[in-house]
DNA sequence: ATCGTAACGGTTGAA
DNA sequence: GTTTCAACCGTTACG
């Protein structure tokens, strides 16, 4: 459940324990940084722990993705219907064989990779639990079985999961930003939008802001908006660094001084960057973007990239299968009225 | 003073 | 419909 009502840091800020800052604060401390604003600065301006700012920038700096991470969900399993279909077959061709064996068998066969091959005591309890007796099945019925099961892999699986590939297979695989090899199956799961950069997001959220609501919190679920996301609202000319003008302006008002308490913003001026509203309304949970895609650490040859640059997202099995949806605040304890 | 990060309490969503 | 679990979150405190 959403809590009534936000916490409040140390520093006055409000926040929301256990959802991330929205992507208003984190385009701004990644806007600050490129600006020069030290992280502690930021971090006092923007009135957000310095923990944070030190891992959005860190983030950032690695993956060009100013998102957070998905959330929720489970890691994809490993026993997919596919691997399941080929021990059925191997048993079924040596009802001896070893759990060991089967393991090996998926290895050389290609059907697993290392890093998706199920364990020995995987292998055992799918032959336990899910093939039982093979010799009382019917040929017919288990190829009945093996085509249903292939069809039926095909579907709900290979694109999202691409075990076979050994750039998504591991979810901690670094992969370089900019890759464009990916396969057709990774390439665009099924409802993830393409990117995950800022151009994106903030196209993104320039039709969201056209769809949605007043309240700044609202956002459409990733199923609604990621197909809006691929119905060519990319970058248009009122773009500021990307960013979507109108959207940035309504965002900006998630600066934290409602408290009261005096904005740090004397730097602000002396910086030269563009004056963001210092005193405005805390609200701090708009519209949340898809997942950054967490878990690849790369090594930016660029430290923070320019935020218009358009990094294309490889999404990591997880990402792919289970973080399609951005997050939604339906009762947004700061939206104030 | 600044910054990186582990611990913590929390949310989320697939299985 | 509920529970479990492993992912993520931002804050805090420490070094």
């Amino acid at each position: 459940m959403e809590p009534a009502f936000g916490e409040v840091n140390q520093l006055g800020g409000v926040f929301v324990n256990g959802r991330p800052l929205p992507n208003a604060i984190r385009l701004r401390i990644v806007e600050l940084a490129q600006l020069g604003i030290r992280p502690c600065d930021i971090s006092r301006q923007l009135r957000v722990s310095h923990g944070c700012v030190s891992k959005i920038l860190a983030r950032y700096n690695e993956t060009g993705s100013i998102l957070p991470g998905a959330i929720g969900g489970s890691k994809p399993r490993v026993t997919t219907p596919t691997v399941v279909k080929h021990i059925r077959t191997y048993k079924q061709r040596d009802p001896g064989i070893f759990a060991w064996e089967i393991r090996d068998r998926l290895l050389a066969d290609g059907v697993c990779d290392k890093y998706n091959v199920p364990s020995v005591s995987s292998i055992s309890r799918i032959l336990r639990n899910k093939i039982g007796n093979l010799s009382q099945q019917s040929h017919y019925d288990s190829h009945k079985q093996h085509h249903h099961a292939t069809a039926a892999s095909a579907l709900q699986y290979n694109h999202i999961y691409s075990y076979t590939n050994p750039i998504t297979a591991g979810a901690k695989v670094p992969t370089p930003p900019g890759m464009h090899s990916l396969p057709s199956t990774m390439a665009m799961p099924r409802t993830w939008p393409s990117s995950h950069s800022v151009t994106d997001i903030l196209g993104i959220r320039s039709i969201t802001d056209q769809v949605s609501d007043t309240s700044p919190y609202h956002s459409p679920k990733v199923e609604e908006w990621s197909s809006l996301s691929r119905n060519g609202f990319q970058s248009t000319q009122h773009m500021i660094n990307g960013l979507d003008k109108g959207s940035i302006d309504q965002e900006v008002k998630y600066s934290q001084t409602a408290s009261g308490l005096p904005t740090v913003g004397s730097f602000v001026a002396a910086s030269g960057m563009t004056p963001y509203p210092t005193a405005a309304p805390v609200s701090p949970y708009m519209a949340y973007g898809t997942a950054a895609p967490t878990g690849r650490r790369i090594k930016s040859k660029h430290p923070f990239p320019q935020i218009s640059a358009v990094l294309p997202h490889i999404p990591t099995p997880r990402d792919s299968c289970s973080y399609a949806k951005c997050i939604e605040f339906k009762d947004n304890p700061f939206h104030l009225t």
